[in-house]
RNA sequence: GGCGGCGUAGCCAAGUGGCCAAGGCGGAGGUCUGCAAAACCUCUAUUCAGCGGUUCGAAUCCGCUCGCCGCCUCCA
């Protein structure tokens, strides 16, 4: 399969450096607010590629950190008067509660900056031992000059960079371009110990260390938002190789960013919309097929209407075996296993070709509808085989991380679920006596409740209307 | 100023040299049905921002023009 790397700029073949093994490292959020829809995508993104990894036979061990020493971690502790491990502890909490409500799988290790400072220091020693890194008055800076390569993940020129006199002036730092390793405690800031006195990491150390602590020196792939190439990634890289002199992250993916309508979203024009209150008002299944009906690596713009468009589409994806399920005898279900029928093997084989092409979503999706389509249309197909097919359409469905049938009841109490059934036979007893006038005034009436009635020669069915 | 991306049907969105330009939503007509819904069938881009070029052949490659966006500063 093919991924593309940012550092080559191209599709590259997928090699890992374990047979059958993928170790991916994906930068997290920095828990001072509620987590909103862009790091939804972000999360989403490689959580479909960490999915469809497996799909494919790897063994994926994935890490996704927590910042939890930062600039507006501090801030954010001072309004409140509240200790800096209190609101990062509060924020990871809700992160992991938004990550669950959008079906995003657990990482398999989840760090935070603040267990390995110890180690941060370690590599940061090391850096100035090697004289890449130097001290000025309790704070240590990478010296961009002693490490060549600097600029060629965001494809920078050096000199450019200098131009751009965009960098902060320090009359202390040798070079403008030269980050911060470590920063000197200020007051009222929480600190560790280090042999240059208290003070805390820079951003960029914690990535590093991370990293290699839990998949190596050398890994994978290496992932996260286009808006973290530069500086981040690019400082990730230096302190890394600089240290241990071996090629970092093989593979760099970037998602591209959620935008707002217009503007970028950000917290200072008030445009953020959070994760929380999104999924109270879409299904997650729902959000998730909107965004990946978008390629990962493109911008997309958030509208309520493509949101709902996509819980329509749903349906196609599910309906085929919930359907079956109904109509066809558990044995038969049971009897089901083996083999794809050849009649929907295309439909797998265009998923696979999709997904492997650097995961070509909004393709895959394409043929997953086909895949329906077919399904609903295969009259002369088997029993047998119809569930066969129904069940690796969801399976598929399932690998993007598309897990469940819409809910059927969600929302309603019992009683009013109750008051449903009875409606609905005193409407069964109205249609035996083909009274339609006093049937179709319990339609609407049961319709004013938000649920829609579907006849059918079994029976009536009843769900939550659609939006 | 530097680096990168985008412009495909009413809307969203794949496709990056050659079968009729995927798919979703929406819309139109039809089958089925007491009605409705679902499901199914058919239709909905002679054309890919514009202009020029390369080629037997281009939405796809090259050049120019127009429009839009991201990064270069904390950011998924």
């Amino acid at each position: 399969m093919k991924v593309y790397n940012t550092m080559t700029r191209a599709k590259e073949e997928l090699v890992t450096l374990t047979p059958g093994e993928v170790r991916m490292y994906v930068c997290g959020v920095t828990p001072y607010d509620y987590s909103h829809i862009g790091h939804a995508r972000s999360a989403i993104v490689f959580d479909v590629i960490r999915r469809y990894l497996e799909y494919r036979g790897y063994r994926v061990t994935m890490v996704r950190n927590y910042t939890d020493v930062d600039d507006k971690i501090i801030r954010r502790a001072n309004e409140e008067g509240v200790s800096t491990a209190e609101v990062s502890d509060r924020y990871i909490e809700a992160e992991r509660r938004d990550m669950e409500a959008l079906g995003v799988l657990p990482p398999s290790v989840a760090p935070r900056a603040t267990e390995h400072i110890a180690e941060m220091v370690g590599l940061i020693e090391r850096l100035v031992a090697k004289s890449v890194a130097y001290v000025v008055d309790g704070d240590v800076y990478f010296e961009i000059r002693r490490f060549p390569p600097y600029g060629r993940l965001s494809g920078k020129n050096l000199d450019e960079l200098l131009a751009g006199a965009r960098v902060e002036v320090d009359e202390r730092k040798r070079d403008p371009r030269d980050f911060a390793l470590w920063k000197a405690a200020k007051p009222g800031e929480p600190s560790w110990p280090s042999p240059w006195g208290p003070g805390r990491p820079g951003w960029h150390i914690e990535c590093s260390v991370m990293s290699i602590r839990y998949l190596g020196e050398s890994f994978d792939i290496h992932g996260g938002g286009t808006d973290l190439i530069f500086p981040h990634h690019e400082c990730e890289i230096a302190q890394a190789e600089a240290d241990t002199g071996k090629p970092f992250a093989h593979y760099w993916l970037h998602n591209g960013m959620l935008n707002l309508g217009a503007a970028k979203m950000s917290k200072s024009l008030g445009n953020t919309l959070t994760i929380r209150a999104l999924v109270k008002r879409h299904p997650p299944d729902a959000l998730r097929l909107w965004m990946l009906g978008t390629h990962y690596r493109h911008p997309i713009e958030w509208s309520e209407e493509r949101a709902d468009e996509a819980a329509r589409a749903l349906q196609t994806l599910w309906g085929p075996e919930e359907r079956l399920r109904k109509w066809v005898d558990s044995s038969t279900f049971a009897s089901s296993a083996g083999e794809l029928p050849t009649e929907f093997a295309e439909h797998r084989t265009r998923f696979i070709e999709a997904m492997d092409d650097d995961f070509n979503t909004p393709a895959a999706l394409g043929s997953l509808f086909d895949f329906g389509h077919a399904l609903n249309r295969a009259s002369s197909v088997s029993p047998q085989h119809l569930v066969r097919g129904a069940r690796e359409l969801s399976s598929l469905a399932h690998t993007l991380g598309l897990t469940e049938p819409k809910p059927r009841i969600q929302g309603l109490s019992a009683e009013i679920g109750q008051q449903i059934e009875v409606l609905i036979r005193e409407r069964a007893t109205a249609r035996m006596n083909r009274d339609w006038k006093r049937a179709d005034e319990i339609r609407s009436r049961i319709e004013s409740l938000g649920v829609v009635l579907t006849d059918s020669s079994s029976g009536t069915e009843w769900e939550m209307k659609q939006k």
